[in-house]
DNA sequence: TACTGTATCGAACAATGTTCGGAGTTCTAG
DNA sequence: CTAGAACTCCGAACATTGTTCGATACAGTA
């Protein structure tokens, strides 16, 4: 009952996700596809934000009438759902790549990085909700699996290793999409005068530090340090260090 | 100009995170503070999750009319950015933790982990735009990096080892929340008996292995995998792999 | 005691997702 | 070949959202 948002709306869109093409039945010829719908929608998304993607632009886009979006698309949820999949299934195949499975798993790395930053509103889906199950998002899990399975690490570790890499390269997009906010061109001056202005340097000195040498603000090789320790750490079969740290939680 | 949603909201926010309360002036007093008003907000958010809060409910909740709550703050925009360094601020202060680098860092992460699991919007919060950097991020990233100043690496390294457990901690929160979605009271056995009927698990194998076996539903297992093997990647001093893997991107 | 500037808030406005009802279209049963 | 059924399309309407306006009440100040 956490995410009030959801009267049963990730059913109905794996329903779309998996279900057929409802066909030709009696009426008129359709004039749109759901793969145009969903296309035409990834793009507004792209340019305008998930915000700009309402019904109504959508429509417009397609030169249809609002209300006959509905008869492809239960509500928009359920298109999100469908942008979102889509999306996964542009990235890379992950075992179609080449090298060993520390190599390959490095290359996923950087072209998932690359999709979330090109596509923010990814990330605000997943946020949102956990994605669907969909075709894309299984397939690029199964592959995924292939990889691992090269590793030689037990069963769990290949899930959790896979679960790691893919997490991390989330949440460190999370933090590099700030760059693409303020515009691409060039820092928010307005912004950092506020900042110069209000913060008390004196009282954070780290920071201070840290942010003059730029060390902060250098997102890409703060994610390439991160990955390279992350898979090193992987391959490193030997033991780590003590696994339970389980008090608090739930059960 | 990715973010269509902010109109110059990020600078008025900031205004409010660090800016002193207006202080009496003329009329009537002030029945309400900003400090009630956010708790409020953050307590709705809890219950109803991000769309419930509404400026409605929260008027409502306050036992105001809607168009007070502008007196306050300029706009929702704001206020989610109130409600989401508010959040931060009751996390854990790393430097206040016993045991050496390593050992706080993995109590951090653990308390993060469960802030955001309990708080499932300030990652949607965190997905929609960068945070702004208000008083308790920046008391956090300060006390974070005194942590890290026992670790003997490099400034960058420290930084980017900071950033890189921030990482990893919010994108496994992306990926655990689906527990707390389903409401908590066992397994989704309509979406599973969907999954059960149309998917081919001929086709995906290692899924299904994966799946049968509880992998990757044991979300905490993992979890506690990826941060070990982080954390052990980031102690060894050795230099770990070829860091260069920038071909794509931008400047 | 008047004046000024503020707080409060009911009402209205624009934008959003969604539904309703009717008009047109195509297939199918007889 | 015709009549009905089932479907597509969509203008209009509805509920809900964030936000603004204007009026009214209040508290300091001169």
């Amino acid at each position: 009952m956490s995410n009030a948002s959801d009267g049963g709306s990730q059913l109905r869109a794996l329903r779309l996700l998996w279900g057929p093409a409802p066909g030709g039945g009696r009426g008129p010829r359709r004039g749109l596809t759901q793969g145009r719908i969903v296309e035409a929608a990834a793009e507004i998304a792209d340019r305008q934000g998930l915000d700009g993607l309402t019904m109504r632009t959508l429509a417009s886009e397609l030169g249809v009438g609002v209300a006959t979006l509905y008869t492809y698309v239960p509500g928009r949820p359920e298109l999100l759902a469908l942008i979102l999949d889509q999306s996964i299934g542009q990235g890379v195949q992950p075992d179609e790549l080449s090298g060993d499975w520390r190599d390959r798993l490095r290359q996923v790395a950087y072209a998932d990085l690359q999709g979330y930053l090109q596509r923010p509103w990814m990330l605000q889906l997943l946020a949102a909700q956990p994605p669907a199950l969909g075709p894309n998002l299984l397939a690029w899990y199964e592959s995924m699996l292939r990889v691992m399975a090269d590793s030689g690490l037990p069963i769990d570790d290949q899930v959790a290793a896979l679960e790691a890499v893919d997490g991390y390269v989330r949440g460190m997009a999370l933090a590099m999409t700030e760059d693409a906010a303020t515009g691409g061109a060039g820092p928010d001056t307005e912004r950092d005068a506020f900042y110069a202005d209000h913060i008390d340097w004196q009282a954070h000195p780290l920071f201070a530090a840290a942010s003059e040498s730029g060390a902060i603000s250098d997102h890409r090789a703060n994610f390439a340090f991160g990955l390279e320790r992350l898979l090193a750490g992987i391959a490193a079969d030997d033991d780590v260090a003590p696994t339970g740290d389980f008090r608090a939680g739930n059960k």
